[in-house]
DNA sequence: ATTGGAATGTCAACAAAGCTGACGTATTAT
DNA sequence: ATAATACGTCAGCTTTGTTGACATTCCAAT
């Protein structure tokens, strides 16, 4: 190791840089959830919706409980934004074969539609984001997220990435 | 390059590697957060006076309106915040000596502990896993965040980065 | 067959944190 | 003098989260 690279070696795990990096994280979410925000506002939904309408479409026939799971919220939240998005024919909840209790989650034609709307939005920047910042980038990019989650979650994050790619 | 590298160099960019990118940002930022929370819900404060807490101590005797700029909210919910604080001594508010319409805030000493709380909570999950990616990764992590941001946001990231390293 | 517990839905009340609009008061700039 | 800026504040509204309570439906175990 050259001492350039132990310098940097010692170097990146400071106060200073742990701190931008912190930094970095709060400035770059709010680039991350500006162009859905901005379609939705239009709309009579907000960032909840969204996270619903993105993880049903995600995976298709989902259980309530498993968008909880996904979610962390509590039911009565989740609810309040189902009840809506499915009042307006964006989402359908059908009663579970084998478990009967159990609502499974799905867009409709027209819940797709916006779910596409917001997906190719979010998309576009996070892509411009990847081309210029280049593979090994976006490689740590995704390495230190990872290493960022909660056990749980990184479980669940993980599985939704493997299911039908 | 080889075919490896081909191969990986047209893929990161495809639907589904993006929407994987979308899927960790929102997890981890919920891990990034976590630790503060907890730390906040046990006094009668909450995220949003963790970042008006974060960003005086970062730039000490910054005025009101350069931290509307950098925190991105209206100056009546700011100012919610900040009144509490300085209510409860942990903020001070100082008349401007050229400009005497502007207000300067710093944080007390009791301020300032609990900023170091909040700050060290935060920084140990991120430094573990700065630690656990490697120096390589955030290099990548730090760059695509950046790459990320609205371009005015980045210009004030940069340039708190800069102030006194 | 009954019963306990799980999954779901819903009502009510509340809190945090964002927003708009309007207004007041210094202070500075033109 | 007048206009613009920086700040504070009041009032009211929205979104999205929270608890707590309670009903329904259904599975599974006794």
């Amino acid at each position: 190791m050259g001492e350039a690279q132990l310098d940097r070696a010692s170097q990146y795990l400071s106060d200073e840089q742990v701190r931008q990096g912190i930094e970095a994280m709060f400035f770059a979410y709010r680039g991350f959830t500006r162009d859905p925000d901005r379609i939705l506002e239009t709309m009579a939904y907000g960032r909840a919706h969204h996270r619903a309408i993105h993880f049903i479409a995600r995976s298709p026939s989902t259980t309530v409980n498993n968008l909880l799971g996904i979610l962390g919220v509590t039911k009565q939240s989740l609810n309040r934004v189902l009840r809506t998005l499915i009042a307006d024919g964006l989402v359908e909840s059908r009663v579970g074969e084998s478990d009967k209790r159990e609502r499974h989650l799905r867009l409709t034609e027209e819940g797709a539609r916006l779910e596409r709307q917001l997906s190719d939005a979010q998309r576009a920047r996070m892509r411009e984001a990847y081309r210029s910042a280049g593979p090994e980038a976006v490689a740590g990019f995704r390495t230190v997220l990872e290493a960022m989650m909660e056990p749980d979650l990184r479980r669940k994050y993980v599985a939704i990435g493997e299911q039908d790619p």
